[in-house]
RNA sequence: GGCCUUGUAGCGCAACGGUAGCGCAGCUGACUUUUAAUCAGUUGGUUGAAGGUUCGAAUCCUUCCAAGGUCACCA
């Protein structure tokens, strides 16, 4: 793709090179910051009282010009914020002035600034600039936000730069221009911050597993593939990092957790992007009921540190994270929801009609699992509005829990429902390996009957397993969805710097 | 993949089938404490793409492209 330079893009190159013309660099290397625009502030007004002169050299990006003939005013922002400079032809030497003046230097440009703070008539700490460099000459034009501070401090923007298709596209154009934008990252870094501490502070041990595998497994997705060279070997990006891990406590790890990047080749949606960070923990020694404990207080404590407060607005609902959440059983929050008690429709076929009766048209052909399943998302994750746990799923959807002890249909499994999303999900972890063997033949048969690929059966960790493996609980949660609900994002793209988009077409 | 909505100047938006317009930005000029600065003037368009209907299409029809929403798929 070559570069066709709008009107306004032929006008600034028109001006970089009558800059260039004037010996003025457009792209110099050093740099002379003393202070940012937030700390030369606070330098002043530390300093104010006592009328001590504050020497700075701020540097960042023009963002409002006010040209008035032999003064003019300009805002640079850096990223701790914005301050104004304050320019007098007296102060500066005539040729810099000029090239206010004269629009050479302009919006979108970096700039470096030397002066003494003061504060204008009006009020607002400014520099009482005395030279200015051209630190970076800006030859597309952003789109222009004025901002207006009202009396109480907020501020209110003109003029918008909202179409979700170019923001995504050219990120760096959405951050420079909306602050609220790079604000959410700020917080998306700190819930990722904050997880790890929890989780050090815990025990836990921070571990890297592979993304490429030979065999994919731990969850139910379809993959994306991809080939090594020399090895001739087939590879797949992982969909879970949930057996690599679960092999470090046969090693004899108490405590493990990864975060990073899943792949999932799957449909697009506002939760779902083709690839996601996942955070997965197992521990030892404890079980499902362990770890709601844990991710109850590892939720707030993230929650505390980004937000300061347990409490989250998402979509205009009031959502609380406060420990301890509601648990109940699948079982009972299908039948409250739905009316239907699935335990008395054992198989597919009579759950199907069930469904039937009460004017659900589910196809026929579907695994009981799935009726199950269909259950849940349909009649009861909507509604699912504070944290929840719903425990207890049914075996044969769950092929890496172990057995409730009350009977042989359930598995003692959990999952988080948030503001009507999955949240996250965990098990007392099945270590039995005959009885891991036989949920794998199980599910290969499940799959085979749907003529759907089946998961491939990986046999190392039934080895792993077969050396012992200790009873242990774990947990996997989808960061970028915790990312929303913190941050009040209501699609998953806005809470990833880059998310996935198709193809720019020509 | 199905359905719904949208696509007009750099950005945000108007225009009944009848001359494509407004605000901001840009450009020219004035202004030594402005702050959505102000004032005077002014440039900018193959209306997402390609066909079609019509005397006449941004507007109606068809196909395609892209995005948003929704459903399906997604333990």
């Amino acid at each position: 793709m070559t570069w066709q330079p709008n009107k306004l893009e032929q006008e600034r190159l028109e001006k970089a090179q009558q800059l260039s013309a004037q010996q003025v660099e457009l792209y110099p290397a050093r740099v002379a910051r003393t202070h940012s625009a937030n700390a030369a502030i606070q330098a002043f007004e530390a300093q104010e009282a006592t009328g001590d002169t504050v020497s700075v050299i701020v540097c960042g990006r023009i963002r409002r010009i006010n040209l008035k003939g032999k003064i003019s005013f300009m805002h640079i922002e850096d990223e701790s914020g914005r301050v104004q400079l304050m320019l007098r032809a007296n102060d500066l030497d005539e040729k810099v002035y000029d090239l206010v003046k004269d629009k050479l230097i302009d919006m979108d440009d970096f700039v470096e600034a030397h002066g003494t703070m003061m504060r204008t008539k009006a009020g607002e700490v400014s520099v009482q600039t005395s030279a200015l460099r051209l630190l970076s000459k800006s030859l597309s034009p952003l789109p222009v936000i004025k901002q207006q501070v009202n009396d109480d401090g907020t501020i209110t923007e003109y003029g918008e730069f909202t179409d979700k298709e170019t923001r995504y596209r050219q990120r760096y154009a959405d951050l420079a221009v909306n602050h609220e934008v790079r604000q959410v990252f700020v917080k998306r870094a700190k819930v990722i911050s904050a997880m790890r501490r929890f989780l050090d502070n815990e025990g836990f041990l921070e571990v890297e597993t592979p993304i490429l595998q030979p065999i994919y497994g731990g969850a139910a997705a379809r993959p994306f593939t991809t080939f090594h060279n020399q090895l001739e070997q087939e590879l797949y990006l992982r969909i879970s990092f949930e057996l690599y891990l679960k092999r470090l406590l046969v090693g004899g790890y108490d405590a493990v957790y990864e975060i990073g990047r899943d792949f999932r080749n799957e449909g697009v949606s506002f939760k779902h992007n083709p690839e996601f960070t996942q955070m997965e923990f197992y521990k030892a020694y404890t079980d499902y009921r362990g770890v709601m404990d844990l991710v109850e207080r590892m939720v707030e404590s993230i929650a505390l540190a980004v937000n300061g407060t347990t409490q989250a607005q998402f979509k205009g609902q009031a959502i609380d994270f406060t420990a301890p959440w509601k648990r109940i059983t699948l079982r009972d929050a299908i039948r409250e929801n739905s009316g239907i008690d699935y335990m008395e429709y054992r198989d597919a076929e009579s759950l199907t009609q069930a469904l039937h009766q009460i004017g659900d048209q589910v196809e026929r052909g579907q695994t009981w699992g799935k009726l199950v399943d269909h259950l849940l998302s349909k009649y009861v994750e909507p509604k699912l509005i504070q944290p929840t746990f719903l425990l207890d799923y049914p075996r044969d959807i769950s092929p890496f829990a172990k057995r409730v002890t009350y009977d042989d249909f359930h598995v003692e499994r959990f999952e988080i429902f948030c503001a009507g999303m999955e949240m996250g999900n965990a098990f007392t972890e099945l270590n039995d390996p005959i009885d891991q063997e036989q949920r794998f033949m199980d599910m290969k048969r499940l799959y085979e009957d749907e003529d759907d690929e089946a998961a491939p059966l990986d046999e190392d960790y039934l080895r792993a397993m077969r050396f012992g493996m200790p009873p242990c609980g774990g947990f996997g949660m989808g960061v970028d969805r915790l990312t929303m609900l913190l941050t009040n994002q209501p699609s998953i793209r806005d809470v990833l710097l880059y998310p996935h988009l198709r193809d720019e077409q020509q």
